[in-house]
RNA sequence: GGUCCCUUAGCUCAGUUGGCUAGAGCGUGGUGCUAAUAACGCCGAGGUCAACGGUUCAAGUCCGUUAGGGACCA
């Protein structure tokens, strides 16, 4: 009798193929959910459930995702999607930041380039442009994040420019007003004349600048040391331009000075000989090399101290300049660069206000938004200060004060839109006061009282919390919220009254902040006061109070979501930025943060650790790796990556993840096709199952625990590697090599058949469900492989993960077999030298005889041990081995012969036994497969 | 310029309070199976733990210096 026993065979089908194609299926996927409306259905499954709020931080409106956008969405996205499965209400609500400088500046361009100025357009049409430009990205935005695999709210997502969020922000802001925190100062900020505003730390960048430098006489006329008659004091600036603005002079009141006599200077130097000046003592040697003085001699040497009380002309004395400049002690006087005197100019640095005012100094006007020096400004009024640094030395030195001239290249800050350099120029700003009410010290208390992942963040944020100035919120520009403030013109007090405050968010709410421009201010300050009493402030709201007031409109005014957030996660950069100014934001009107906890990212990098950049063409874009390998080979790299670090990116690190994607996939493909027509029927009682199956659920029990640890810790990296080695160590390498003898060739209703298709149905409940945050397509795909009804509500992500029963924890059955792993790691390494010899090919032509003591063979009672090595057949010794026995010098008390099995080789199942050949009608197979083949026939029959 | 962080096999990462003959996976080389087949198994090669110096009986682990990289601040 011939039979085609191949055909008897339980072979694994499945339509779930091993090619994934997933810039091709990704979309299919995303097109069936959108159907099925699988956000509904992830609010509904979830309704009432304690909730989890990802507040997300919203990226900028323009330009396309680059892959810092990815890692951060996605990783945001793994930890929605784990905690939804963990059974939360895990809702999340994507938004975006629209108002702001890089839009503005987007809109401005396009008019220089038709040669219009942007002043001459009506702010109305301006803002409205601004608009519709943030639109445009938000859509784009939108698509490439949706097809990440991103799960949210995309049909109703915030922005920072919808009415009801320009209202909310101008309500915020109405609370700094009315507790007193909002006042407007005048102090030297950051201001750039191209942009026409004052500038923020975090809008401020630092380049190499080449500065004109110059030691400048400031002739002494008035002082207690008698040998500075006839002396001057030289300073020495990196900016020029801020000499008309000086009003003093700073000293070291420790450091030691001294007068020189020039006696002889090089042709090119501008000093006069016999000319008396005064520095730093430790500045000498570098003074007189930089300003050609050939020979001095040294007159006096005195203390800074003793230069208390003296006076000077400012260097443009008689031409305008006809104010005497003190000498004041300051402990930022240093001789590490200079002459050991500073020259104070308190419209242009924080430290030369700080000590104009302490010493009752009028803090001068001279520089206009635009750059140019005043009209009331002499010698230099209209010159603008980019360009007269030249022209100043030159006017220095007519008038006899220049010593020397030189250049410098330094660091310095740069507007970080247009990259021209900036200057401190002393304007009216609004600020927010960190100490009025306390809000320092209020949030330095809620950072205590936040969770920060990875913890250094704490130390990070209160460092700039306890170190920052006072927060300038008012920028002068177009397109943002406006600081919704009047002032009194008599008082110059802002006005402080509720009901204006109402009636501006109302306003705001029906017509959007543009309202501010286009309305009388009467609508706002109502019948109680006079319209020509106040002063409509036009200013316009920091956007980083915006993005710091989400908390209010996402959080408090959408009753599905929660306030205070379960969590902020962003780049390691918003400490500075948004984690910042939203603790500030929510300590002055809430006191406390708007987040229980703070997750940071570190940035992504080239694959050499280098940062990304056009030139160097190592650019990795998310859209290309969404459309050549997949949206689910990006995820496994956020996952497979330490975020707490930099993380780095490229064709080889990619391709690593696909590797490891193919291993997962096929695991899942396994478990498919052995699934296939499995029925609940077929589950036997735990208490049936075989050791091996026992040991599975064992693991199984113990990557549950790790699952639920690493949700809690955020640290899926660790999870994805066990996850990984779980599919290729445990499963592929061990537990499925062994059993697919079992599967493929046993009896449907053999026990140990059904026990086997239990654990994969178990295995494959919890690897679709483990995987679904990561792997978000791919689960799907294999989940709807096994489960094809294409009905809403049929999905793995409406899935919580499986509970695990504590009956399944074995610790004594999980260290046995790590023992028994260790006795076939010598038996598959006995197998490995004969195959080298070419004595078998197969492990199963193998028969070994493994010499181990009488306790080591038996803790493989109750198992079979050639199915455990994949053998024909096993043979104990406890005899001594001999020593051409195969070992391994780490697993002790075990030796291997690989003997060959005797007999025939089963045509059904590939073993070698004695028993084929023995049973008439099926001569060339075992006595199991005669069995099963029978049973396959009849019930095929 | 200042502060902080990083540097363990080609790649991604483990390495508790110092005791290591430094681990895992992927990739790579070899090989088997040909019934997970562009899959799967088995075996192997790969590291002076960035460099140098110090503390210690003992250092990948602690301290210092340097180099490269990154972040923040001025």
């Amino acid at each position: 009798m011939s039979v085609d026993y191949k055909s008897t065979v339980y072979l694994p089908k499945t339509d779930f193929p091993m090619k994934a194609g997933l810039p091709r299926r990704e979309p299919e996927i995303l097109a069936h959910w959108e159907k099925t409306d699988l956000f509904l259905h992830h609010r509904n499954v979830s309704a009432g459930c304690e909730k989890f709020i990802l507040h997300d931080g919203p990226p900028y409106a323009n330009g396309h995702l680059h892959i810092g956008h990815a890692l951060n969405k996605i990783l945001k996205d793994v930890i929605v999607r784990s905690k939804q499965m963990l059974g939360k209400d895990s809702h999340y609500v994507p938004g975006w930041d629209c108002h702001g400088l890089p839009i503005e500046w987007k809109i401005e361009e396009k008019y220089r380039k038709k040669k219009k100025d942007k002043d001459d357009v009506p702010i109305i049409q301006f803002r409205r442009e601004c608009r519709e430009f943030a639109e445009k990205w938000i859509e784009i935005q939108r698509g490439e994040f949706k097809r990440l695999g991103i799960i949210g709210e995309w049909d109703n997502p915030y922005t920072t420019m919808s009415f009801a969020a320009e209202a909310r922000i101008a309500g915020e802001l109405g609370k700094f007003l009315m507790d007193g925190s909002l006042y407007r100062g005048a102090k030297p900020v950051m201001w750039s004349p191209v942009e026409k505003t004052a500038l923020a730390e975090a809008e401020i960048e630092y380049f190499d600048h080449v500065s004109t430098t110059i030691h400048v006489a400031f002739p002494v006329t008035s002082t207690s040391i008698e040998a500075l008659d006839k002396a001057a004091i030289v300073i020495w600036t990196t900016t020029p331009w801020t000499i008309p603005g000086n009003r003093a002079i700073a000293y070291g009141p420790d450091i030691d000075y001294v007068l020189l006599k020039v006696k002889e200077v090089v042709n090119e130097s501008r000093v006069q000989v016999s000319r008396k000046l005064v520095l730093a003592q430790a500045r000498l040697e570098a003074f007189v090399e930089e300003c050609g003085i050939v020979s001095h001699e040294i007159l006096a040497c005195f203390k800074g101290i003793e230069l208390e009380g003296t006076l000077c002309h400012h260097p443009l004395h008689g031409q305008g300049y006809e104010f005497c400049v003190p000498a004041l002690a300051a402990d930022f006087a240093t001789t590490e660069e200079g002459t050991g005197f500073v020259h104070i100019a308190p419209g242009h640095g924080t430290d030369d206000w700080v000590l104009g005012v302490a010493n009752g100094i009028d803090v001068p006007q001279t520089v206009s938004e635009d750059g140019t020096y005043f009209d009331h400004v002499p010698l230099v009024a209209g010159w603008h200060v980019y360009r007269c640094n030249d022209d100043i030395a030159e006017l220095l030195h007519q008038s006899g004060q220049l010593i020397g001239k030189g250049t410098l290249e330094h660091r310095y800050p740069h507007s970080w839109r247009s990259k021209q350099p900036l200057v401190f120029r002393n304007t009216a700003q609004w600020f927010i006061s960190m100490e009025n009410t306390g809000l320092r010290s209020k949030a330095l208390k809620a950072i205590d009282e936040t969770r920060f992942v990875p913890a250094s963040g704490q130390n990070r944020l209160r460092g700039m919390i306890a170190e920052r100035p006072d927060w300038c919120v008012s920028r002068q520009r177009a397109w943002g919220v406006p600081i919704t403030v009047f002032v009194n013109k008599k008082t110059d007090e802002p006005l402080r009254d509720q009901s204006v405050i109402d009636r501006i968010v109302k306003i705001f709410q029906a017509e959007g902040a543009d309202a501010w421009f286009n309305s009388p201010p009467e609508r706002f300050l109502g019948k109680e006061y006079n319209v020509e009493d106040y002063e409509q402030v036009t200013d316009i709201l920091d956007v980083w109070f915006d993005s710091g007031s989400t908390h209010t409109f996402v959080l408090e005014d959408r009753p599905e979501l929660e306030w205070p957030a379960s969590l902020y996660l962003e780049g390691s950069d918003q400490h500075r930025g948004w984690f910042h100014s939203s603790l500030l934001e929510s300590c002055g009107t809430r006191g406390r943060a708007p987040y229980d906890a703070v997750l940071t990212h570190g940035f992504v990098m080239a694959e050499d650790g280098q940062k990304m950049s056009k030139s160097l063409g190592n650019i990795v874009e998310p859209q290309n790796v969404y459309n050549q390998q997949g949206a689910d080979i990006l995820r496994l790299w956020v996952v497979g990556s330490d975020y707490s670090e930099d993380l780095r990116i490229g064709p080889e690190i990619l391709k690593q993840q696909a590797d490891i994607y193919r291993r997962l996939r096929n695991t899942l493909r396994f478990l498919l096709g052995n699934l296939n027509g499995f029925d609940e029927s077929e589950k036997p009682d735990f208490t049936e199952m075989p050791e091996l199956e026992r040991w599975v659920l064992n693991r199984v029990w113990n990557k549950n625990k790790l699952l639920r640890q690493a949700c809690d810790d955020f640290s899926f990296h660790a999870l994805f590697t066990e996850i990984h080695n779980f599919c290729a160590l445990d499963l592929s390498a061990f537990y499925f090599d062994i059993r697919k003898d079992t599967l493929y060739c046993d009896r449907l209703d053999n026990v140990q058949r059904r026990a086997s298709r239990t654990v994969l149905d178990i295995l494959f409940d919890c690897l679709t469900a483990w995987l679904a945050p990561f792997i978000c397509f791919t689960a799907e795909e294999a989940w709807l492989a096994r489960y094809p009804d294409r009905v809403p509500g049929n999905s793995v992500h409406l899935r919580t993960f499986p509970e695990i029963p504590d009956e399944w924890r074995d610790d004594e059955l999980a260290e046995r077999w790590r023992l028994l792993r260790n006795v076939r790691k010598v038996v598959t390494g006995a197998i490995e030298k004969a195959r080298g010899e070419k004595r078998l090919g197969s492990s199963l032509q193998a028969a070994p005889l493994v010499y181990a003591s009488k306790e080591m063979a038996a803790l493989f009672d109750g198992i079979d041990p050639a199915e455990f090595f994949i053998t024909s057949s096993v043979t104990f010794s406890a005899e001594l081995a001999p020593s051409d026995a195969f070992s391994i010098d780490e697993i002790e008390g075990i030796a291997v012969l690989p003997e060959l099995a005797s007999g025939k080789k089963c045509e059904r199942c590939y073993q070698i036994s004695n028993e084929v050949g023995s049973n008439e009608y099926h001569p060339n197979v075992c006595n199991r497969c005669v069995d099963a083949a029978e049973f396959f026939q009849q019930l095929n029959i």
